[in-house]
DNA sequence: CTGTTAGCGCGTTCAA
DNA sequence: TTGAACGCGCTAACAG
């Protein structure tokens, strides 16, 4: 910026208030400023700009991978971010355990005006040592310290309409697939929860050997654990799957060992990924409203950036269910 | 960083040594600054630090959205990238066509030390005004000024393996899904290309019907389209698809008006996304190598980070073909 | 082992 | 309308 100024004779000053349009400025002078800019290809030194302004304009997403269902509500988030003149980087928590989640060290987090953190894959100790003097809003189905920010989904009440829907389709003996019988909240035990309530509503008994935990939410996990009961020979004609990715396993192990969906197995996902509409005979799943959830997270997040002080909120967006081919039966 | 200089009763260098671990400090007097440290919360402003080191160990990756093949993409490149030391972050091109690629602006990509930029949705003009003086690698299927070190896929090698594996399989009427005839290098004209070879070499025609274009790589429009061609009366028996998601969208089209798969059709795709092993009856997909792309370009990048200076890498990753259940016929 | 000085590049504040 | 001084928070280099 000084040889800027030096080229175009004038002060640093001149050519920052050309840059940003702040103090008039002759238009003579402008026109020497911009013209040693281009022939000097200045650029702005963004970082120096965050250091003096105190703030950077970017908001951070920060998730355990950049896969399926957080790249999709990242896409969500980038929205309400960018109508609000913000910037929205993506960051992974560390991979490797021994380097205890650098992404969310303190120094890190400060180099965003905010943040949003999928509680996904972070245990409650991890999230209890987080300590940020910045914004921060978590997004996610575990329980988490009451003094955050928090969005998550109707969990419970989604997995009881999945399953119900089953229910009224035929199914009498439903797997929780990726249902886990945790203490405390998990997405797996919420969703198991719901499951079981729609079990009981109906009048069917809860047998834990149609649920079904596996340690990771990918598909392999849920066709290996779907498998495996097809082969255990325990009878059953539904699958209510933790997530669409685990929806997915298990529509490939089905369709593998030769039964039909939704004829021989109904089958439900929850989260409405893309994908839940093009993998035959469709995906009937619980659409997790990313557009919602995106816009009150971030919503919540723009007003503690703008220094908004009240409670810790704690929001839980509604779900609906989203029929197709994988069920029988009506919305 | 005064604060606890203060606090400890030492300079703000002492701080800044025992944080760093850079200049030996008496062990009383680390104690006491560590002391200060936790008393007052204090954390480094890494804003201030990457201005005063003039690099930020952080290396962007910007793609046109966070979906799919990018979010894949995206966690391959991590690896290379953390086990170098640095830091990963993701940001999106600009989504409104008004704001003119922000996230490409020279200023943004200042804050990183270097950049892997996806040129999938970068027309060749904007790639041309693409000004860094920092290290920049570009990623992807289309032609771009020479100047840049650029890592793409061998695309009609392994169209052309797709399709001869349909041809193989007992097709003679293969539809070209997603491919185009542009002009130069792009993805859908490569692939499209590697489609016709494979048609030739075969000795069956090239008929133009087959080349079914479309505007944007989705699911969605794929159906669509394939839907329109079924409807039409063409007659075909195989699909190459020019992406994953594009044969999805096929699959879906082709379940949804009976035809089996791959008794009926072949489908292959592109990419081997993990979707493909899943899907019924298992995609047959050419494999677009992440692991060895992620490598090759942040190896690039990493050197000239490091102040390499050699001529413009034009590199092309080797595919290979994976068989599924979606095609007859052995590798 | 510890402190002082200086400057990374910008923009706010005040003076001219 | 333009310029000079100052400091954002940090660390390299040197002095003590």
């Amino acid at each position: 910026m000084a040889d800027v100024a030096r080229a175009a004779g004038v002060s640093v000053m001149t050519v920052s208030n050309v840059l940003n349009d702040r103090l008039p400025v002759g238009e003579p002078t402008r026109a020497r400023v911009m013209a040693a800019v281009d022939e000097l290809g200045y650029q702005v030194n963004l970082t120096a700009r965050h250091l003096r302004a105190g703030r950077t304009d970017t908001i951070a997403f920060i998730a355990p991978s950049f896969h399926d269902y957080f790249g999709e509500v990242a896409d969500r988030l980038a929205l309400p971010i960018e109508a609000e003149g913000r910037h929205l980087v993506l960051a992974r928590t560390a991979a490797s355990p021994e380097e205890e989640m650098e992404a969310l060290s303190a120094a890190r987090l400060h180099l965003y005006d905010g943040v949003l953190l999928s509680v996904a894959g972070l245990d409650s100790d991890r999230l209890e040592r987080v300590r940020t003097a910045k914004p921060l809003v978590l997004l996610g189905e575990r329980d988490a310290p009451e003094r955050f920010d928090h969005v998550r989904l109707a969990n419970e009440e989604g997995a009881r309409l999945a399953t119900a829907h089953m229910i009224d389709g035929g199914s009498r003996r439903i797997v929780a697939l990726g249902g886990t019988i945790d203490p405390g909240h998990t997405m797996s035990s919420d969703r198991r929860l719901g499951w079981e309530r729609a079990m009981t509503d109906a009048g069917l008994g809860v047998d834990p050997r149609y649920v079904v935990p596996f340690p990771v939410y990918s598909s392999a996990a849920a066709r290996d654990a779907l498998l495996a009961v097809i082969d255990s020979g325990l009878p059953f004609d539904g699958v209510f799957s933790t997530t669409d990715v685990v929806a997915l396993g298990a529509i490939s192990a089905l369709s593998e060992r030769g039964l039909r969906i939704p004829e021989d197995v109904q089958v439900t996902g929850f989260d409405n990924l893309e994908m839940a509409q093009f993998v035959p005979p469709g995906l009937t799943s619980v659409d997790a409203n990313h557009e919602e959830l995106a816009e009150k997270a971030v919503g919540i997040l723009h007003r503690r950036i703008a220094g908004w002080d009240g409670p810790a909120e704690h929001v839980v967006i509604p779900v609906r269910l989203v029929v197709r081919g994988s069920t029988r039966g009506q919305a």
